[in-house]
DNA sequence: TTTTGAGTTGTTCGA
DNA sequence: GTCGAACAACTCAAA
């Protein structure tokens, strides 16, 4: 039954992507308010902005949800799931459970914020408490402003700027004792979404990943214990573990960048792990840094995501070329780096940030496609799709966004082959019909001896493709089409 | 207002 | 094999 006594009520406690209990702000002040607390997930078409999450991102969401529901009922709670449209839910539910606040932490997609605006005003005009705390980000988007007020597009004074706030708060803990509403409303239960593929491809997902907030503490762990002292060199290295793989943790709220900040600032846990040096931790920090520049440039430059930062890109001599970006999306293009990529994107939901960087330089220089068919691609296939961080790398690769990477930067897929996968092994690992090759040629199977082929069982053009493309004369071409910007 | 220094991740060519 | 310069110019951010 309703609750009649106004701000007697319990309190909705509206997840989005914060998928956790500790360092949750919203949560932290509805635990506060000492009223019985309901969790709310909503799951409908408006809630990622501009497009629908992928398949990959919707089966790690699956996955976190469902953790968040273990850890919700380890404390009394359980998490109540609903279909959007998301005001109508959220209204159906305050009705039906008298509940009269709404607390959430901010989301900064420029669809999604807009939206949240809305809602915020249509509960306030109907009497119910509403109120939003900051998101998964260190510096909100409209705090780190240029001395001219503002924001800014260079990489280099944002994070500068960021860093003269000192350091990051401590996250908040978690809190100990919730409240309970006396009736819970009804829920769908989390399979009902259809989060999960139909078809189960996902072997290769679970076998990677641990989702939720448990699966991210495990992963600072491994990080900190293991790469953290080595992050400079080792995060290059895509055969190895030397980055955090934090993305889609950090994506998903299950651990926010203030708790990685923290944990990754104190020392490690005794005599484990190598001495980390403050140089590899401000390397490391850099890449969160990245992350808020990503989030601060999509808010204030909310088109974005679908057209390039920069104008003159806009008669950028792109290609259609439906059978190359085919064979760029099944891993099919005779170069052994950008395939390997490709095909652990693919298996695992993730790419290793060097592989990427190569990959779209392949995408967009080497054939010549739009930076929006990767960004499309990587939507839909990476466990850590992000929109803000999705679009800042893409253009940053095609050249067209903040602080972009210069025209003539072309990467040769061998030689980024060779200095990064320098025994092979990642090519090897992802392309297994190339496994037997000499390490000499694994990175250029087209200049292996035929007797060498049939010796390691390679048929170029067979079981394994011949190069689509010849990288000298794409780059040439790349290079013409990027002059044709300045007439 | 004008000036100045600088700008994540590369490659190639020629000495 | 190694090294430095060239690859364009532009625009950002601060002084």
């Amino acid at each position: 039954m309703p609750c009649n006594k106004m701000a007697d009520g319990p309190s909705l406690l509206w997840f989005r992507c914060d998928l956790r209990l500790a360092d949750h702000p919203a949560l932290t002040a509805a635990v506060i308010r000492s009223r019985p607390i309901i969790p709310v997930f909503i799951w409908g078409p408006e809630e990622d902005g501009d497009e629908q999450p992928g398949a990959a991102s919707r089966w790690w969401l699956h996955q976190s949800l469902v953790e968040l529901d273990r850890d919700l009922r380890s404390r009394g709670l359980r998490l109540v799931i609903r279909r959007g449209p998301t005001q109508e839910s959220l209204t159906e539910i305050l009705k039906t459970t008298g509940a009269d606040a709404v607390y959430w932490n901010r989301r900064y997609e420029p669809a999604l914020s807009r939206r949240d605006a809305q809602i915020e005003q249509a509960l306030r005009r109907s009497g119910i408490e509403a109120q939003t705390f900051p998101g998964n980000v260190l510096f909100e988007p409209h705090e780190i402003r240029t001395k001219e007020g503002n924001p800014y597009r260079v990489f280099t004074p944002f994070w500068k700027a960021c860093r003269a706030r000192g350091e990051p708060g401590k996250p908040l803990p978690a809190p100990r004792r919730l409240i309970a509403p006396s009736q819970w409303p009804r829920s769908l239960e989390i399979a009902e979404l259809q989060l999960e593929p139909k078809i189960d491809w996902a072997a290769g997902f679970r076998a990677t990943w641990r989702p939720g907030a448990r699966g991210a503490a495990k992963q600072i762990e491994r990080f900190h214990a293991q790469a953290l002292s080595a992050y400079a060199r080792g995060r290059d290295r895509p055969d190895s573990l030397g980055t955090s793989r934090l993305s889609p943790h950090l994506h998903f709220g299950e651990i926010t960048p203030r708790q990685v900040w923290h944990a990754l600032g104190q020392p490690g846990r005794k005599g484990r792990g190598a001495k980390v040096s403050t140089a590899a931790r401000s390397k490391f920090f850099a890449e969160l840094g990245w992350r808020e520049f990503a989030h601060h440039v999509l808010f204030h430059f909310p088109y974005t995501s679908d057209r390039p930062l920069r104008d003159d890109f806009k008669k950028f001599p792109w290609r259609r070329d439906a059978r190359a970006l085919k064979a760029w999306q099944r891993g099919q293009t005779g170069f052994p780096i950008v395939d390997a990529g490709m095909r652990e994107l693919w298996t695992t939901g993730w790419m290793h940030n060097r592989v990427r960087m190569i990959v779209a330089s392949f995408l967009t220089k080497d054939l010549l496609i739009t930076w929006r068919e990767g960004a499309r691609w990587f939507w839909d296939t990476l466990v850590d799709a992000d929109l803000a961080n999705n679009t800042l790398g893409w253009q940053w690769t095609a050249g067209c966004g903040a602080d972009a990477a210069p025209f003539f930067r072309i990467f040769n897929p061998v030689l980024q082959g060779r200095k990064f996968d320098p025994e092979g092994v990642y090519v090897r690992r992802w392309v297994p019909e190339l496994a037997k090759l000499p390490l000499k040629f694994v990175h250029e199977p087209w200049k292996t001896p035929s007797e060498v082929l049939s010796a390691s069982n390679v048929r170029l053009g067979d079981n394994y493709p011949r190069p689509i493309v010849s990288h000298a004369e794409s780059r040439h071409a790349a290079l013409e089409a990027f002059r044709s910007l300045r007439s």
